[in-house]
DNA sequence: ATGGTGGCGCGGCCA
């Protein structure tokens, strides 16, 4: 059973690339963020084509999450409890035995910003919500744009980025926190290349230079953990023309018998 | 160098 995470920075530009990517990595699950679509505008037909069930929650240019997966998504959410936000950036689904949620978690701006403090006050409510699912769920998978690098090996230069956004003191042990419930860093169980990261900025031939940070992550149940065989970042797509500005993250668990295998599509292997 | 690039959508916000 594989299941992974892709910031795509609009799926109206980046649909193609999102279904050539499933061609050659058919996971069964597949969490997007930044969608950056209005539900009505949503590509839910070229998606079902490919083989997907999907669902999402969306709002024009900003946000947006969506759910791809080869079993039908059940008892879905989209907000955080005690949350009432216009911001799309919470989908919770069950899918097969497991729970699910993606998340497209507040990007903060600057330390000294508003957006900072919703940030921050945002994992709050996140983590007293995965505190209550992990007693509701033993198989349940966090899961998507964290903008939190939480070590200094997700980092190309911790030095440069201490105290900033992305990297701040507060930010990490909020991550800590979340760790502490009881999730495992699916990314970590493996030894990994050095300099793995899922983020490049646009600007300044980030990625060329391999200036990136590691803020894509797949965190999982102790239960799910004991299962997963390996976890990765795919950078390739970050070389394609027109890319996201974010790689996806896989992980892979040993125990699908839960999980329908993906209907092979024509023209490919089966 | 306080910039740079990209998406949305057509001026400026957001990342």
């Amino acid at each position: 059973m594989k299941i992974a995470s892709w910031n795509v920075n609009s799926l109206r530009v980046r649909l193609p690339q999102v279904l050539d990517w499933l061609q050659s990595h058919p996971v069964d699950i597949l969490c997007l963020q930044e969608t950056k679509l209005v539900d009505d505008e949503f590509p839910a037909a070229a998606v079902e084509e490919a083989g997907y069930h999907v669902v999402y929650a969306g709002q024009k240019t900003y946000n947006g999450v969506a759910i791809l997966s080869t079993q039908e998504a059940a008892d879905v959410v989209t907000d955080l409890p005690s949350m009432d936000d216009p911001q799309r950036r919470v989908l919770g689904a069950t899918i097969g035995k497991l729970r699910v949620l993606n998340v497209y978690i507040p990007n903060g701006q600057s330390v000294d910003s508003e957006k900072y403090r919703y940030k921050m006050d945002w994992l709050q409510r996140l983590q007293d919500y995965v505190a209550q699912q992990l007693r509701l769920y033993p198989q349940f998978i966090l899961l998507g744009d964290f903008n939190i690098a939480p070590e200094e090996a997700d980092v190309h230069d911790p030095e440069l980025w201490a105290g900033k956004v992305l990297f701040s003191d507060a930010e990490r042990q909020a991550f800590r926190r979340l760790i502490a419930l009881g999730l495992h860093d699916t990314f970590r169980k493996f030894s990994q290349p050095e300099n793995t990261f899922s983020w490049w900025d646009y600007r300044a031939a980030a990625f060329r230079r391999k200036l990136g940070l590691r803020i894509d992550h797949i965190l999982c149940s102790t239960a799910l953990y004991e299962q997963c065989v390996t976890s990765t970042i795919d950078q390739d797509p970050r070389k394609w023309e027109r890319p996201s500005d974010h790689a996806p993250a896989v992980a892979e668990f040993a125990s699908s018998s839960d999980i329908a295998p993906r209907i092979p599509q024509a023209g490919e292997e089966s």
